[in-house]
DNA sequence: AAACATTATCGTAATATTGCAATATAAAGA
DNA sequence: TCTTTATATTGCAATATTACGATAATGTTT
């Protein structure tokens, strides 16, 4: 037991899972708000701006890297790191679609 | 280790991420869209439509229920739920707050 | 009350995640 | 080349998640 059952649901169930998964940590989060508060790529710092040893965040932005939620340039030594504005959309369209449902729904 | 260090980041970084992270396995994922797809208040046969058995599914739920994703209302020995329009909308906003800073931005 | 239906909880095994020290890798500069 | 800087990988311990059988709890029906 203990491992999720993948292949019995359909591949946009596992992709929108996939996604918000990588968003269910506090300090992929704070990595991306990040991102977004510096305007810009980043090369490197994120590592002074969170309380996390370098190799953790290191894994961090592997998973949001693998999900898609950001992009890594290589800069010389250092790398570029910016967010993906297309798996975003995935999400927004998705959220969208499900408030536009269920404000058309009587509920309890 | 293994703990997340929760209290390293602020308030907003972990309701996403609380949010989020109920949202990041495919059975809660197909839980929400069977609950859209019946288009009201459905009293029990979640666990019928899924591949998981009863006590998977209660739990399911009962992560869905913590996060404030969808609503459970006791109606005789039955239960219905239902979704919880107002927390996706707090996922919707943030997510469109992204984007439309992303947009603004150019980017490696 | 007894039987049934519905959902929750407990206990437990399998697996995944989180975090970090140590180490490896790769490019830049002295 | 040797050192420095930046990031990744490995290995491991602590903890969390996933899944389910067994059982409990609660309300309904007969």
């Amino acid at each position: 037991m203990g491992a999720t059952k993948t292949d019995h649901f359909t591949d946009k169930q596992n992709q929108i899972a996939i996604i918000a998964k990588a968003l269910g940590h506090p300090a992929r989060i704070a990595i991306i708000e990040y991102l977004l508060k510096v305007n810009t790529c980043i090369c490197g710092d994120i590592v002074n701006e969170l309380p996390l040893a370098q190799p953790t965040v290191s894994q961090h932005l592997k998973e949001l890297k693998n999900a898609g939620l950001i992009k890594g340039n290589i800069e010389g030594n250092a790398i570029c790191y910016c967010i993906d504005e297309k798996t975003f959309d995935i999400l927004k369209e998705y959220f969208s679609k499900i408030i536009l449902t269920v404000t058309n729904q009587k509920c309890c």
